[in-house]
DNA sequence: GTCTATATAGGGATAGAC
DNA sequence: GTCTATCCCTATATAGAC
């Protein structure tokens, strides 16, 4: 299994390196050097927030908890983040990002198939790759969806929300849609679902099998 | 507190069906109603809960908010409920005790792809048939693992623990656990995540094609 | 950057009148 | 069975020292 069972002070070498831009990070100290010392606090809350967001859900998770299996106190954790929802905002950007990313080859014409294959496939890889903050995000939908609101941002252009805005489409045989709704059910099961069930197989054999069984549901 | 409360598990039948107005809540028997029109506060309660904790999510729907949408107090609500994880927990034993039907037959020799076949369909058309409550049980996992934590009852039968079990099992071959697996996922993905995507198909016409999916899945 | 201490709000839950 | 009023606790968030 890809998934590493780390210890929670320690910190994993996760693939979070691009959220930058993403939320106002407090400007570290200004201008000079002095950088390399420390391993990035904000990311060791992140990863231990993942950990606990997934296992509690967000509600369930107070800054207390954080900030103990952390070693520091509540009140650090907002010298790096503005609130707790922004904590979450800041996991959430990784799926969207990625989201944005799967789906911008799709324009207004309806989706054959073929394209929904590929675009499943790679919806595969990645949640092989990044299986705990899928399952994060599956496990507190209600919490990001009231984030999502509360983002005046006028884009939906949540994953789900794309999702969704394709498997309705009229133009479609419904036929088709449902076909393409299973092909990702199949994938979400696989990782989500099962839970360990599925450890003993590497993310390579998981994979290529339920690449097979989405192929069949697609074309079979 | 004296709580005149009517065994949880019985008491309640659906939900769904009553948003036709249906006026048929069996009244206790307790000779003179002058307030016939009124229908069952508990079931009431419970219907605006499972709307609440579907939108919302169990931990950010406030008993106020149960309360005020009923047009009653907050108070009202705890003559009925001991106290908010009892309504949730009322909600879940719905699912709960199908699960422990469905999964009666199954015994402890390895599970055939066959027996899973069968467990699946009807858990197909249970969804269907009872959406609401499904979905609320998806969009609620943390807050209900937490109640089946406090709950003292030592019994893990979980529908969801249940399916990991068995997806678990080592004496089955890998490929069929999949398989297994992915079946769900179909019937999840088509009630779920599809959102309201397949309306205007008929619950017939959507089962049928599911079932020919989760066939094609397990024995193509 | 992290700490101690504190402000503030909201939610769950109870008491007791009606 | 429902109400008013209140208690209590926890959680987020802030202020300011070090």
């Amino acid at each position: 299994m890809a998934q590493t069972t780390e210890v929670p002070g320690q910190g994993n070498q996760d693939d979070e390196q691009r959220l930058a831009a993403s939320v106002a990070a407090p400007e570290p100290p200004s201008g000079i050097t002095d950088e390399a010392t420390h391993v990035d606090t904000r990311q060791r809350i992140l990863d231990v927030a993942l950990d606990l967001f997934t296992e509690q859900g967000y509600d369930g998770t107070s800054l207390r908890q954080i900030a103990e299996r952390l070693g520091v106190t509540k009140a650090a954790l907002y010298y790096h983040f503005e609130s707790k929802e922004d904590i979450l905002l800041a996991l959430h950007m990784r799926i969207h990002e990625f989201g944005q990313k799967a789906f911008l080859s799709m324009g207004d014409e309806p989706v054959t198939l073929e394209q929904w294959g590929a675009l499943v496939d790679e919806i595969a890889v990645q949640m092989l790759a990044q299986r705990k903050i899928f399952l994060m995000h599956e496990r507190n939908q209600a919490a990001l969806e009231k984030l999502h609101n509360e983002a005046h941002d006028a884009e939906h252009d949540d994953i789900q929300n794309k999702l969704r805005q394709v498997l309705a489409d009229p133009r479609v045989p419904l036929t088709d849609r449902v076909r393409m709704a299973a092909s990702v059910g199949v994938v979400f099961s696989g990782l989500v679902l099962s839970g360990e069930a599925f450890d003993e197989a590497t993310d390579e054999e998981l994979g290529s099998q339920l690449r097979a069984i989405i192929h069949n549901v697609l074309f079979g």
